[in-house]
DNA sequence: TTTAATTTTTTTGTATACAAATTTAATTAA
DNA sequence: TTAATTAAATTTGTATACAAAAAAATTAAA
């Protein structure tokens, strides 16, 4: 019965273009004006510019358009990613907790049972899991910032099935298990860096 | 004829009020108001609010507070640079130009002859260049959204002289003119280290 | 035809007004 | 006194209006 009715209209504005964007209903490099999104959701533009600006800092839209990234931007995009992330899972080989480690280890089992839609989201709790046990808001931050892009990509490695994808996370959470940084950290790199080549090779559409 | 708005309300007002908050002016914890600063400005709300919003996603202000970082806060943002500039330092190692080369040496010769707001220039300068060498947009920009914070600390290490900060910036630049990656990356984590460790000691104010 | 200059339309940036929410001050009850 | 309530004030979020700037469309000149 409870609609989550966003309470300001700035927040509205900001989750409706923000899904608009990520499902593909706002194609890349879709130039956006403040007046028509205003006027489809029923607010004004005062709110509807504030989550335009939002959505510029975050790199989902650019000069006023719909970001188009080329395979330069996903690379150094992943890069950034790959030591963020990789420093998270060196971390959590030691500071994890119990209860992480075996949420962790729900995301692979059910990665590997259920629906695309639950591979999505294991998927994305398996590496939010290790990123929230580096302990580091500013660092969370950083990588929330990213999240929307990084959507974008996760979807395309879960749609089109990447190989080896779920056995990596096991591997991963194998070296968390067992204490073993150095292994972690490698992995989820090479984990990564797997991830961004299978992106590219989709990504010329 | 030109009117005498050179730039935006809402850029003047940004740029107003950060350097307010660099320059002590306006101490951590004070509580902006909108109205007031508009007032100041002689120009209305709206740009002020933008530049507020701007500055918020900075980490510059927090729940319309001026930041007030704990110890905890210094040191997890200098994770993060630490990861990031000592990566910047290992590939500026194989890929940095002549002329960036010699420009990095000029900033240690500056730093020591020059006056304390040279020695602040070419400190920040040094840094810069490493981080721009990375030639990853992406990466500048998440160092840039620091620069702010960054600038807080960057005072107190050379307001009070840190020791051995010059030292350090030449063993760096030596490793990257030597092609030692390895060298240079830890080198860099090293120093970044130290001046967390010093402006811990003195952040207690 | 293309190019340049012009007008028209759209979109943005800013000021202003006002209600809702929040904070502060004042008042009352314990 | 202190705590709880209420009233006043400040501050925020949003709508609206309008001028400046940018973009699109139109016309004139090559």
């Amino acid at each position: 019965m409870t609609k989550k009715t966003p309470k300001h209209a700035y927040i509205k504005s900001y989750e409706y273009i923000r899904d608009k964007i990520l499902n593909g209903e706002l194609p890349r490099g879709t130039k956006l004006t403040e007046e028509r999104i205003a006027e489809e959701l029923g607010v004004s533009r005062t709110p509807v510019r504030e989550a335009i600006r939002k959505l510029e800092q975050e790199g989902l839209i650019l000069q006023k358009k719909v970001v188009n990234p080329t395979d330069s931007d996903l690379r150094n995009i992943f890069q950034v990613r790959i030591l963020l992330e990789g420093y998270a899972a060196r971390y959590s080989a030691t500071y994890m907790s119990e209860e992480s480690l075996e949420e962790l280890w729900k995301c692979i089992v059910t990665a590997r049972t259920g629906t695309t839609e639950e591979i999505m989201e294991a998927n994305e709790k398996f590496h939010n899991i290790i990123v929230q046990t580096s302990n580091n808001p500013f660092m969370i931050d950083i990588i929330d910032r990213m999240q929307s892009i990084i959507y974008l990509f996760r979807k395309t490695v879960v749609y089109y099935k990447r190989p080896f994808l779920i056995d990596e996370h096991e591997q991963i959470y194998k070296a968390i298990y067992h204490h073993d940084g150095d292994e972690a950290e490698r992995l989820m790199k090479e984990h990564l860096q797997k991830d961004l080549d299978f992106c590219l090779h989709y990504f010329q559409q």
